[in-house]
DNA sequence: TCCACGTTTCAATAATCCTTGAAATGTTGA
DNA sequence: TCAACATTTCAAGGATTATTGAAACGTGGA
């Protein structure tokens, strides 16, 4: 992940909409949800929904296929793996003490496993 | 970190002068660099910088402090673990996929140190 | 006390982003 | 082929965010 997509990354997750959109897809795992689908979890507009989609897509979190009628979206998680790494090692410029504490987090001491 | 205060965290780091703005203060380490310095660092002018050290300030990313006539500010390394700890937590959703690959970044690794 | 310095605040403008609803697109089944 | 469906696109408006320069603020030294 480059500065360039790190700052779009960034902006993607810097709304509200688009967090919950994103949170929806990881757990859904690459089977994907549909936008339609999306859109009545999330509670707004169909086109409003599609205009965030597109803006996550725009910053590589989340890719589109067409299912029959539906398009159904999937996190990146390539690009969420990017996206955290790009925070540890540019923006935390090899300073331990910053990424140390973020590694005690469940989901990624080994052996531990899923959250929750 | 809070979701609050993670989207606003995630706009902060949005904006191509926050961003290098917060580098520079990262790699500084918790001396801190005077407002002048980095506006003259990051070539821009010092009202503006101003306006972004606030928005950094607004999402806990950096602190103020005076020394003498500066106002010195440096980087909140706890706020940055936070923000990792977050993607990869309540974002990743217990998903070790998303952030196994993160943890191969040289500066986390155990033993490693610092990058570059 | 007064002046110069470093910084912030403010007001105005420009730019970007978000929301909305209507119209357009592509897809499926009858 | 036609109608219904799922979604996107578009244009318009509102809201937020960024930039600029001038004025105000607090501090330290003369």
């Amino acid at each position: 992940m480059d500065e360039r997509q790190a700052l779009i990354a960034f902006g993607a997750l810097s709304q509200e909409t688009r967090l919950r959109l994103l949170r929806l897809l990881v757990v859904a795992g690459p089977q994907g949800i549909a936008a339609g689908s999306l859109a009545e979890q999330v509670e707004v507009s169909p086109s409003n929904v599609s205009f965030h989609l597109k803006e996550l897509e725009r910053a590589g979190l989340v890719t589109a296929r067409r299912d029959a009628r539906s398009i159904v979206y999937s996190a990146e998680y390539d690009a969420l793996s990017g996206l955290i790494r790009f925070l540890m090692e540019d923006c935390c410029s090899g300073r331990p003490e910053i990424c140390a504490p973020a590694l005690a987090a469940p989901c990624c001491r080994p052996g531990e496993g899923i959250r929750q």
